[in-house]
DNA sequence: CTGAAAGCGCTAACAC
DNA sequence: GTGTTAGCGCTTTCAG
């Protein structure tokens, strides 16, 4: 254990408090006073103690993140977002992974494990609109995702089934018509997934442009894994259905479904159109490169962490639970026909052989 | 503020040092006491503060684990790795990221910015073995990666050099003798990069077969992402110089490298064989499968995590520093002639029309 | 086996 | 402007 406050002190030959308010940068503090204290501090290597700090205040300066799996890109991408908007605001933060396992999930919301956060961020995956009280929980908690809605909870989340629509809109625009879904979930008592939202966004746009709805192009798959999606794709070449485009649930059953239409020799996009969901980053270096829905996880993570910031900070008030959705883009790629220029980032001698 | 320890002892009608004998699970407590103070425990929804256990016991429970960049599948992956292993131990894991910004990477070690963690598991991208000193931190740290070596700490990393090695007589075994180098830094004072370890291991290999080494094979391609795979493979091909093989030193490159091979029409593995180094789950997955070295990556993350507690735990003893190597291994796939089994992973309706 | 009391390092009243 | 002091909620001697 280091040296404390108090050793600070003797050694600055003031109070604890006057080591304090250097600390903390309070303003009315003689400048020779805070010189030979901050001399004191360097000399001894003063750190504070921010458990102690933490004891005191009841603010720990970190927030929990829980996500199914950060491997997936998706979740990656989001905890990059989540931990840059996090400490632009001064706060650590915890990353949890549930593993898609419910019973991890409950754990999350007891917060028996860790708690030492001011609050937690969650993007639950088998917990349902069934467990929405559970989400009534003693800390600050905002929601992420598409399985429960109406909790008590703030709840950041995207336009499902406006920007699916815009996205089969946009494989009409370039003169589509029979258009392939893949990731569908088997129809249940469950409707608010993000597959039955986007498969919901997908028949508005068939219905706005007069295209019949034909099921045997919606096909099911789960999980939304990669391999996944080229089996799908696969299987849905050997059935035999007529298809000029894929709209694909997620990029990473786009990014199969790619490597399984390559595999068959369907040229993409003259003879199939493929577009995905989520706009991760590998989107824009497929073979060809994927158009995506940009659901606007950037801003997902600063929302989410402001509002997180705002229940943390808010006293008694207990303001209604908002729900919060930032705009989407369509961002058009090879994959449905828009050629793009490649950014290529190189160190100056990158590409030349080595002397 | 929740109920604290004193409002549980009142409902129980015992002291504090009962209550805390209970939630510590202290064995000598009589089981009629021991109910009785699970019973108000349980009617106040008591849970034991983190913070003034951690004030007065001078552990956390967490650790922070810092990395260049979480949205890099390496690093995602082994994030995933070390908060499992850190789960396994009951520790929370906090993750920074320095962002590849040698000031963020010094601030890390300096750990102004957030402590209320035991100990740092710390994967560098611009400190090098001038920095090495700096290791010597007031707090317990382990080193990841090839940046620096010899400092004062424990250190995990890769075999690199012969794993390498290991990679390139892979190549040599499928009978190819013209291997190019993806990946490769300009020289410079530095020698002790990932790179310049590999394309050692690289040289080590040729000799080994008799393989006389060409130059004009060794391309400089930083950093390490996709584009830049595929860039390089497009001026490799341009540049007329022949070969037959492709060691790219690591996977994200390999698969940029894939991507520009497709583009040219040059058929993998049968014109040119390619390997990458990393084994990231896309490996699996990308057209054709992609061959590479698997570093031991989970073993990585749970050895590190094991010296962290190690010393963690350790009082006055302060045992030398070791360095950690776990085993490598070379993964046969598509890309160097050797097809694969798929698993897919699906639920039961999965592939079937939405009904 | 259980209770009383001290104190982990810090902050925030409240004095001076 | 600066010092004194009382806790934040818990664990831990030390008694009993």
């Amino acid at each position: 254990m280091g040296p404390t406050m108090h050793d600070v002190a003797r050694v600055a030959g003031v109070s604890v408090k006057t080591v304090s308010n250097v600390v903390n940068e309070y303003q009315h503090v003689k400048a020779g006073t805070r010189s030979r204290v901050l001399a004191a501090i360097d000399e001894l290597g003063y750190r504070p103690n921010l458990t102690a700090r933490g004891l005191r205040s009841g603010r720990t300066g970190v927030i929990r993140l829980a996500v199914p799996d950060i491997r997936q890109n998706y979740f990656a991408e989001l905890a990059d977002e989540i931990i840059r908007a996090a400490d632009r605001r001064g706060l650590g933060v915890l990353v949890q992974q549930t593993g898609g396992d419910r019973e991890r999930e409950l754990e999350i919301l007891a917060g028996r494990s860790l708690q030492m956060t001011d609050g937690l961020l969650f993007s639950p995956e088998r917990l349902g609109q069934e467990d929405r009280d559970l989400l009534d929980v003693p800390f600050p908690l905002v929601l992420l995702g598409e399985r429960i809605f109406g909790g008590p909870t703030d709840h950041v989340t995207m336009h499902n089934i406006s920007s699916a629509s815009a996205a089969v809109q946009h494989l009409v625009e370039v003169g589509r018509r029979r258009i392939a879904v893949l990731g569908a979930h088997p129809d249940g008592r469950e409707t608010l997934r993000s597959s039955d939202l986007r498969v919901r966004g997908y028949r508005q746009a068939l219905d706005a442009a007069g295209i019949p709805y034909d099921p045997d192009l919606v096909r099911v798959t789960a999980p939304w894994h990669r391999e996944n999606g080229a089996h799908a794709m696969r299987l849905l070449l050997r059935a035999g259905v007529e298809f000029d485009a894929v709209f694909a649930l997620n990029d990473t059953l786009a990014l199969g479904a790619l490597r399984a239409l390559g595999e068959a020799g369907v040229a993409v996009p003259e003879d199939v159109a493929v577009i995905g969901f989520d706009n991760i980053d590998e989107a824009h270096f497929a073979v060809p490169s994927l158009s995506s829905v940009d659901p606007g996880r950037a801003k997902i993570a600063g929302i989410a962490v402001d509002l997180l910031v705002e229940r943390i900070e808010e006293k008694g008030e207990r303001r209604p639970p908002r729900r919060i959705k930032p705009d989407f883009g369509i961002v058009r790629r090879e994959s449905t026909g828009f050629p793009q220029p490649r950014d290529v980032r190189l160190d100056d001698s990158s590409g030349t052989a080595l002397s």
